[in-house]
RNA sequence: GUGAAUGUAGCUCAGUCGGUUAGAGCGCCGGUCUGUGGCACCGGAGGCCGGGGGUUCGAGUCCCCUCAUUCACCCCA
């Protein structure tokens, strides 16, 4: 029989990895709520028609991504490919929007059928939020801010962040018009995908990476050149407050994303050490889409990050930092002292604010300190015989070989060894 | 969906022209050290050589199929 292993495309979070993405997550939590956002959860699986209704029929992710089943009663159903549109379901559905402007923030899955490589999984992970109810550019500044804010944390630099406008409903007409004006005479040149794209969604070609197309791409007409004065004067606000708050862009006017539902601002932030899919994370401005899924006209600004690439990109650019020692092994010599240690074992979890870890097994002294050591404990409390007797433990430093003697903790409880514990485990470490 | 590379111990990998009992390093367990970790030395456990079929006296090695992984295309996080 063959083994049976995790589906394509999916990973396991085993340890030690999982302690960094523990560490992500916290970050995460920490930094939402510092930019005042609410976190949200959605449901794993929506109705197919939320996706193809508010991702766009004419996208990847709904032409040949999504994973649809049908249930038991024959309804339709996707796992979430993306959150944005799932959000602004639950938002409508609860009718948050009646309270004001809403700020919420997400973490979790997303899955889309697609051929895995470096950096792209058919189960990743997104942290994103969802401004709703500003039209105002601050709130576009504040969703390129936190993100960058989050990488700068964890040491990550080298980053490309790029920028762009693609306007509103006001003056995309005119700007599809110039583009099909510009491509259509020209059209037999294109690559395939792109003749394709000129009819439904000419935008998308100027992303193009096809070489037959690349030629034709930088003297086609930009967006920059067709905005109207809304959106111009948005852009530039913008532009001024990243200016302001000091965070670094470049301008890529052939910036589109994949998505149908963005307006004016899009922006991704990119990263070389990710190899072809160096998208750590990607947003913009969807001010058509609350309305789109049946709500009132409400504008709105979010942003996506790729945690698995985040994560990528730490561990080649960042300071992943080897953890501290910490908290105390229990050491039994013995099966009385075993069960008698089982009592301050229990005390040290409920009242000690650190890791305490005892081996159940026979092992001998040195095979124990040796779990200590690799558990990654800064105290070893050893108990045998002869301290069962004199009614004591050792308390031994890890770190500094220190060692001495504390009374054996009995049903008067184990404040004094949490003293002794706090204050060797306070001892300056000798560096090395 | 398309293309290429790779599947041998928990991990990283050797394995000659097809040859008899498949190896190393790290990790794990034990010993040297009857009760003091990291170092050193010694020993041990651990393998359907991804799976199936074929060629051959003989296959980890050659051929076919299949599955998986990786990287790239498309596109995205």
């Amino acid at each position: 029989m063959d083994k049976i292993t995790a589906p394509r495309g999916t990973q396991d979070v085993i340890p030690p990895e999982s302690r960094r993405w523990h560490e992500l997550e916290s970050a995460i939590h920490d930094l939402a709520g510092r930019f005042a956002y609410s976190e949200i959860r959605t449901p794993t699986f929506e109705a197919t028609e939320l996706y193809v209704r508010g991702v766009g029929e004419t996208t990847d992710i709904v032409e040949k991504e999504m994973y649809t089943f049908l249930d038991r009663k024959g309804r339709s159903l996707t796992l979430r490919p993306e959150w944005t549109a799932g959000v602004v379901r639950a938002v409508l559905e609860h009718n948050l929007l009646a309270q004001g402007p809403l700020k919420l923030y997400y973490i979790g899955s997303i899955f889309r059928y697609e051929r895995p490589q470096k950096g792209r999984y058919r189960q990743a992970h997104q942290f994103g939020v969802e401004c709703l109810g500003y039209a105002d550019a601050a709130a576009d500044a504040e969703c390129i801010q936190l993100p960058i804010e989050l990488l700068t944390r964890f040491g990550i630099g080298g980053l490309r962040v790029e920028l762009n406008s693609i306007g509103c409903a006001a003056c995309r007409p005119a700007y599809r018009d110039a583009l099909l004006d510009y491509f259509r005479p020209i059209a037999g040149q294109l690559s395939g995908d792109s003749q394709r794209r000129l009819e439904r969604n000419p935008m998308r070609i100027l992303d193009s990476k096809d070489l037959k197309d690349k030629p034709h791409l930088a003297a086609a007409p930009t967006y920059l050149e067709h905005l109207c004065d809304d959106c111009a004067e948005h852009f530039a606000t913008l532009r001024g407050h990243l200016d302001a708050i000091g965070i670094r862009y470049a301008v890529n006017p052939r910036l589109v994303r994949g998505l149908d539902y963005y307006t004016r601002t899009v922006f991704e932030v990119h990263s070389d050490a990710l190899g072809a899919q160096s998208t750590i994370l990607g947003g913009g401005r969807y001010d058509g889409l609350v309305e789109q899924l049946g709500g009132p006209p409400t504008p709105a600004v979010g942003f996506a990050m790729g945690l698995e690439r985040f994560l990528m990109v730490q561990e080649q650019l960042g300071t992943v930092t080897a953890p501290a020692r910490r908290g105390i092994q229990l050491v039994a010599l013995g099966q009385a002292a075993r069960d008698r240690l089982v009592p301050v074992l229990a005390g040290l979890r409920r009242a000690y604010d650190g890791p305490a870890e005892m081996d159940y097994g026979d092992r001998k002294l040195g095979a124990q300190l040796k779990l200590a050591d690799r558990n990654g404990a800064r105290l070893a409390a050893i108990c045998g015989d002869a301290e069962l007797e004199r009614g004591i433990l050792i308390l031994r430093d890890l770190e500094t070989k220190q060692q001495r003697e504390v009374p054996l903790p009995g049903s008067t409880g184990i404040g004094d060894l949490l003293t002794a514990i706090g204050e060797m485990a306070s001892a300056p470490v000798p560096v090395s």
